[in-house]
DNA sequence: CTAACGTTTCGATCGTGGCTGAATCAATCA
DNA sequence: TGATTGATTCAGCCACGATCGAAACGTTAG
């Protein structure tokens, strides 16, 4: 059992975070979400059109879209039979600055 | 068994980046692996002191810090009784790197 | 030398996340 | 209406990675 030995020995300001990062980090660590999120930084895109570009079964895809969900990473929109999916405005800047701060500051410029 | 279904339907470029990027993702998408590096952020560590840091037995870090070291992200100085962890200069970089490309340009400044 | 310490490696177990097949829902078309 | 398509949900299976116990290794201290 042992449920809940998370390395939090002391609340310090950043364990909070790290639940959070976690979350963002594990949604993206993955094959499938990784190129669903790099297919969808081209813009929105329905579910059968990203069916085209990764090949896994229909299923499989609404369960990593549905983690992708769950993270915040993705939005939906109904369009007729199909469902669009759009990045997050956010997702980017989330993703960033859910990786440990490793070093140097970071300054984020969109172009 | 279908040992290899592994979403590279085509060569494209990308792919070749992508099986490098999910090993840097994989590798920080990992409570104690994320708390590691947060925690060399900082600058270098022996093991024993990470071990205070971050509370599990010895051999599970040992474990875990093997990963980040295939995964390129720290390297080892051994320093008589103990072994130094350093982050990789690069980590920040390859990391920011390894997600996917999700929006606009990024421009990295460090300070 | 032996002993103790810090760290790594080995072998095996266990739990969770990814995968599958079938059922279900929502919307359009005949 | 029933049929078809797109998408999601459900229940169960299975492989892989995280974890554990013990052993082995390298180094320093007695």
């Amino acid at each position: 059992m042992a449920e809940s030995i998370r390395l939090e020995s002391s609340p310090e300001r950043r364990s909070a975070t790290q639940e959070a990062a976690l979350e963002l980090l594990t949604a993206v660590a993955d094959p499938v979400r990784w190129a669903v999120l790099e297919r969808l930084g081209d813009g929105t895109r329905c579910v059968c059109d990203l069916r085209a570009q990764v090949p896994v079964a229909a299923n499989l895809l609404s369960y990593h879209l549905k983690v992708l969900r769950d993270a915040g990473l993705v939005t939906t929109a109904r369009r007729g039979r199909w469902v669009d999916y759009t990045l997050a405005p956010d997702a980017q800047e989330r993703l960033t600055a859910a990786l440990p701060t490793v070093g140097a500051i970071r300054v984020e410029v969109a172009s």
